[in-house]
DNA sequence: ATATTAAATGCTCAGATTAAGCATAATGGC
DNA sequence: GCCATTATGCTTAATCTGAGCATTTAATAT
């Protein structure tokens, strides 16, 4: 172990792949690279000697490719997709999630939900229900064998929220794997099936999938940080805040149990001013404290610990 | 992007790295390599071209070098040391997290908190008390600017429970970060800094560090999914269930509390036997329910979810 | 001007969850 | 049989959550 590239060792690159992510008008979206041709890409490009960190050699491809410094990155997953070997090696891609607001660039945002259209469930969860749910029943009743017929059937429930199954946003990486499982969505351009239902839009090699889980880490670590304020403008009003918050998730909130869970957890504080460009009564400006960072790490520990005995 | 090695893209090996965790005596254990010489070494190998995937690989460098065959297998982090760049080429080291049950084996198994002692607080929490919160306060104080100084100890209050925060288990890694920081443990066997106050034993290479970053996963995620099974035999009571849960969070548990939030999830089912091994009045035997692992993938979605408006 | 519509904001209430602890039940060791 | 020990059942108070009613304050239509 630890021994230089030798033997059956391979020779291969590390590339390092963004998932930046940044609201516009109510809808999460994706940065991709300047369009060179077909399906889009993520920003990305190979770890370099003059990297001093893969987190650096990232915010640096990011930069020259699309124009964004980033300030929040965090590492995501590593992916050693086999079907892109190259020549002699092999291409390892370490995915980062970055949050921004839009601002001068040249990449081009691509809205989330194009490529997962049914994770948006603000307005509607018509196709879930009408057009997802039965063909999954399809697939369901193709097992042959009871017991895979029933495991199907169970994983379909609990990730689509369908029977007695909550909707669970932060679940869109098992959807994703269950419907591309399911034959309904093609993994990329080059997928080689055919899917009947074609849901959403493909990217170019493994990026979709890639997407998904930066939107999977993202809804899933907003529920315990945080985060949602790296998209924000330096004020907001709370509406603004909640309508951010459910264009994330896909789902709508309770407008008074929002304000009344972001209000206790102090997270905001007031910066005097009001706004009246959201239509009705003016709207209290609010601004991040961003103390809450040091503050507190994570929210619950879940476990009964006790003190006495 | 993606194009091959080249101009500045440098030669690699992937390096896969297993922290292994099991529970030995109310203690968690992480498995090594077979003592080659001075500092414990986590299983570790180059990902080859014969590997299908990463995982295939780690599991094949564990077995090989230790003789465990690993059921629960799940990626950690990435890490790229620039310490650990070899003539010509970096080490990428992509580290795994499993989770098995103590059996025949070669690997020697190292306490969890012979590496960090202060994250065991069972049965006393007089070493973060005594020594290291004072000595964080020496740290503190050692800032010149007061901005630095209070930022300091807003993480140390933080991340060690002091004043009115709470103890978080799952914060262990950011408390082995500011340990380092602060110079009170060394990072690895050739650290060159002497810590005045030697606090846990140190591994090889950046190890002991993917060994914090294990536990912090591990940690984390019994919050919200029943990996504790994992490490459970077929077979147990209440009791040592609890026992292992508190042991990988270093915290004791509400017993009425625990076995009533095991009850309510309906993790576990009765087998009908039970054990007088435990000491006092006999327990009954319970099972773990593995058809959970498919109901439910997250508890609290922690967000005010509407239907209405 | 006045009514209407749209948000924003304040507050209440019932049900569910959680923290703590009292009380009782079975064993083994003496 | 008495005691220490662990298991198990249950209660109570405090807190947290989900839902929804009511009021405030603007813009807009009449």
């Amino acid at each position: 172990m630890t021994k230089v590239a030798g033997d059956h060792d391979e020779v291969m690159t590390t590339e390092l792949v963004a998932v930046v992510v940044a609201v516009l008008g109510n809808v999460p979206h994706v940065l991709t690279a300047p369009e060179t041709a077909d399906a889009p890409r993520l920003p990305s490009g190979p770890l370099q000697s003059r990297h001093p960190t893969m987190q650096a050699g990232l915010r640096s491809w990011v930069e020259q490719q699309t124009g964004y410094n980033l300030k929040y990155v965090e590492q995501l997953y590593t992916f050693a997709d086999p079907a892109r070997t190259k020549t002699g090696g092999r291409i390892i891609s370490v995915s980062y999630l970055g949050l921004t607001r839009v601002g001068v660039g040249q990449g081009n945002w691509v809205p989330w939900y194009e490529l997962f259209p049914w994770e948006d469930r603000r307005s509607s969860t018509a196709l879930v229900d009408e057009q997802i749910a039965p063909a999954l029943s399809k697939w369901v009743q193709g097992a042959t064998e009871l017991a895979h017929r029933q495991s199907r059937r169970q994983r379909c429930d609990a990730d689509f929220g369908l029977g007695d199954y909550p909707w669970i946003s932060a679940l869109n990486l098992q959807r994703y794997e269950l419907l591309y499982e399911a034959g309904l969505v093609a993994e990329s351009e080059d997928d080689v099936r055919v899917p009947e239902v074609q849901l959403g839009r493909a990217m170019a090699f493994d990026h979709r999938r890639i997407v998904a889980t930066g939107i999977a880490r993202l809804r899933a670590k907003s529920q315990y940080r945080p985060v949602v304020f790296e998209l924000m403008p330096r004020e907001f009003t709370l509406g603004q805040l909640q309508a951010v918050v459910e264009a994330l998730t896909g789902q709508r909130a309770h407008k008074q149990n929002f304000r009344r869970l972001i209000a206790q957890q102090n997270l905001v504080e007031e910066t005097g001013t009001t706004s009246r460009a959201t239509g009705g009564r003016p709207a209290r400006m609010y601004r991040f404290r961003r103390e809450v960072l040091l503050e507190r790490h994570i929210a619950g520990t879940r476990l009964p610990v006790t003190k006495s005995r």
